[in-house]
DNA sequence: GCGCAATGTTAACGCCGTTAACACGACATC
DNA sequence: GATGTCGTGTTAACGGCGTTAACATTGCGC
């Protein structure tokens, strides 16, 4: 008489091993089968779950991108342009922390873009965060008045960039201190009005 | 009496239809019985020229550094910060024309570093060209003589994040005009001693 | 207490990577 | 020219995968 016939929360439970099994042993090994042998389950069982294993995917990407949000919002800072590096650099460190679950988050898996409609708001959700905060460093005067488009799009590009040469190994070594991401993201800025912000490397 | 059967340079046209697949259908579609088909050719075959399937898809991703090293090799420019620059675009342009290639190079599905060497071997050489012409600018005035490490490390995180993010369309639609990959490359640039080349954007 | 809907299992399909055993044929040696 | 060897192809088979259809069990509303 197994009491579990009826698993009770498989859903949460199958999420929670999926994360488990992505940030161990990458999205390759995320596989319906070994989710469900882990979860003492058949595969099929998960259908009644997830679409399909791109779904299940898809939910861990999103999971991912809702995670990263609340990491730049928890980002506080008085100064606006401090404000915006700081946020530049919990980019950085969310990266490292979770590469797997980052390189899914952006490997290009799971396009094309549409086919996952609560990803795609997750995903932006983070990106409004970013695009808030160089907002507000151009209303505080910083960034020299520059067009906010390109200022984000180069701002992200460039977090995006270091975080995935660095978890992926494409930088040299030294060129990985754990001070450098704080400069990176400093490069960018030319200075505004205050001025206890110079590029003094 | 097969003339064929010995099939004559199965390497070579191996490698040909493999890039056509990627090209046309992403790495997800490089499979060696799906490309077996396409050579009129039995799978195991393709084991007496690639030791197994990353091998091939390595073989692939190298290719691609060889080929973008050449591109950007190709920029030339008499003015060292103006060759950066072209550099900088010719490597977008590059990622674009062939995203699917490009997130084989630096979808890090091929790790680890060190797994095949050629591949490691062929990035360097693309890198070593960035730096290079970075090393120009500084000794030509430019970057305002910033150290080259960070440098180029930001240089290089601008481009491949800038290049990521558009292939796998994560920047708003109004952020992807043809001009701004232009624009984007410019604004790590804060000027050097000839006034040619303000942020006026 | 009954019935239905939710949620699990079993069995099976085709595709995949990979390996072992075998077959063909070009080419060197006598 | 016969012969043997080695490179390169085929055949057959294994296990793992995603996925589906059919069936089984259970909890919950009436």
């Amino acid at each position: 008489m197994s009491s579990t016939y009826h698993h009770g929360d498989l859903y949460r439970q199958a999420l929670e091993q999926a994360q488990a099994l992505l940030h161990e042993e990458g999205a390759a090994a995320v596989t319906l089968r070994a989710l469900a042998r882990r979860l003492r389950v058949t595969a099929p069982a998960l259908y009644r779950h997830f679409r399909n294993r791109d779904s299940l995917l898809a939910a861990l990407a999103e999971h991912g991108f809702l995670e990263l949000r609340q990491q730049l919002l928890a980002v506080q800072r008085d100064d606006a342009l401090e404000r915006l590096t700081g946020i530049g650099q919990a980019y950085i460190a969310f990266a490292q922390a979770q590469p797997n679950l980052y390189r899914l988050m952006f490997g290009g898996q799971l396009l094309p873009r549409g086919a996952h409609p609560d990803l795609d708001a997750a995903g932006l959700g983070a990106f409004a965060v970013l695009q808030q905060s160089i907002d507000d460093a151009l209303d505080a005067g910083y960034l020299n008045g520059q067009p906010a488009g390109p200022l984000t799009a180069a701002a992200w590009s460039l977090v995006h960039g270091f975080a995935e040469l660095t978890i992926d190994g494409h930088l040299p070594d030294e060129q990985q201190a754990p001070g450098l991401a704080a400069l990176v993201t400093r490069l960018l800025l030319p200075g505004g009005p205050p001025s206890h912000h110079d590029n003094t490397l």
